[in-house]
DNA sequence: CCATTTAGTATCGAGTCGATACATATTGGC
DNA sequence: GCCAATATGTATCGACTCGATACTAAATGG
């Protein structure tokens, strides 16, 4: 259990293998509650996601499918009675999603929850740590793949706090006021400051 | 990109976040040369598994799948001429499963293999650091639900280094002997020391 | 105003995966 | 030795996944 302060024994082998390892757990995870993994990912994902990013497309670049694929999730979604579809006035192209009172109602009995349980059971520096360091593996693979980081306004480059008055936000990409709930949410126009 | 070293800010949901978009990114990387997730996830297991791990019934326990959907994972790589069966001569309900020349020679293709790409891009103690959470976290999560770690004899309780001469090692749970070569692959039975 | 782009759906085929049922082979108690 | 319990693996089903391809319809932009 002591850790290996001046051997760094390239290990990269093994973690990834934990990594794969950590994807299968959460796959097998995503059939909790009858669901499936693809469904489970798309329910959380509409939990954390803020007002400009709850559309089919928004969740494809999240999910890094297809188009096709993600539609046929959120079908399924739907006919389960956990996602509620609505036109967009502004564009009637896309469509909103929101989670029903059935869909919200589903979230804690989502198994990857047990990884919190897991966390809790590691010191604060190791868990500081692994946050941090799974952050720097996320932003290079995203990076080399020019995928979408879907972080929060504090940590983007179009965000402008208290632009007009304390808690009243704005973003400087969209040219609308956000308010300070706004900003507790995902964004899938956000970029790293 | 300052580490935040006083105020830990209890960003486990972030962490879950991304320890959810991790597994996301695998599943989606499975899908290289042809295969599917679950393919390529027996491929290197088997890649990586010892002579006493090379079975149906150990890559079930690996994978935390069902033995029938395992069975049916395995006839498509026999189908596609990437894994051999063979039969145990010790027990007769018993598989061996080998990758075949094929098999071996597609693991370079491995999409997952541009995470240590992104590894390489991280300093050396954040990448140590990244090893030993995920370690943590995957050995908590493990032991909740009673999985098996999969480790390589070095840190095995079952190990005798040496207890025939020098490589010539011994196992003692299987009561086998064990040659340096053997130490390297990971094993069913292994339990942390 | 029309070509291009964008948002999303429809359909196909191979595979996934849990569930259930099944066929054998081994093992343990007696 | 014998037979029940157990272990290893396959067969089949149904709902879903997922990339690929083709499609509809709405917005955008010269």
């Amino acid at each position: 259990m002591v850790s290996t302060q001046y051997c760094l024994p390239m290990n990269d082998d093994e973690t990834l293998a934990m990594i794969g390892r950590l994807a299968r757990i959460v796959t097998h995870d995503g059939h909790a509650a009858g669901l499936k993994p693809a469904q489970w990912e798309a329910l959380r994902y509409l939990a954390r996601a803020n007002r400009f990013s709850n559309t089919p497309g928004a969740l494809t670049a999240y999910l890094g499918a297809t188009k096709g694929t993600v539609s046929q999730t959120l079908m399924a979604l739907e006919r389960a009675g956990l996602v509620r579809k609505s036109a967009d006035a502004a564009d009637r192209r896309s469509v909103r999603l929101e989670l029903t009172a059935a869909g919200a109602a589903l979230l804690p009995q989502d198994e990857t929850l047990r990884f919190a349980e897991a966390l809790s059971r590691m010191d604060a520096a190791q868990r500081e740590a692994l946050n941090e360091g799974l952050a720097a593996l996320l932003k290079a693979r995203l990076a080399a793949d020019g995928g979408r980081t879907f972080g929060l306004c504090r940590d983007c480059r179009h965000f402008r706090r208290d632009m007009e008055g304390a808690g009243r936000h704005r973003c400087a990409l969209l040219h609308v006021p956000l308010s300070d709930e706004d900003t507790a949410r995902i964004c899938v126009e956000q970029e790293a400051a």
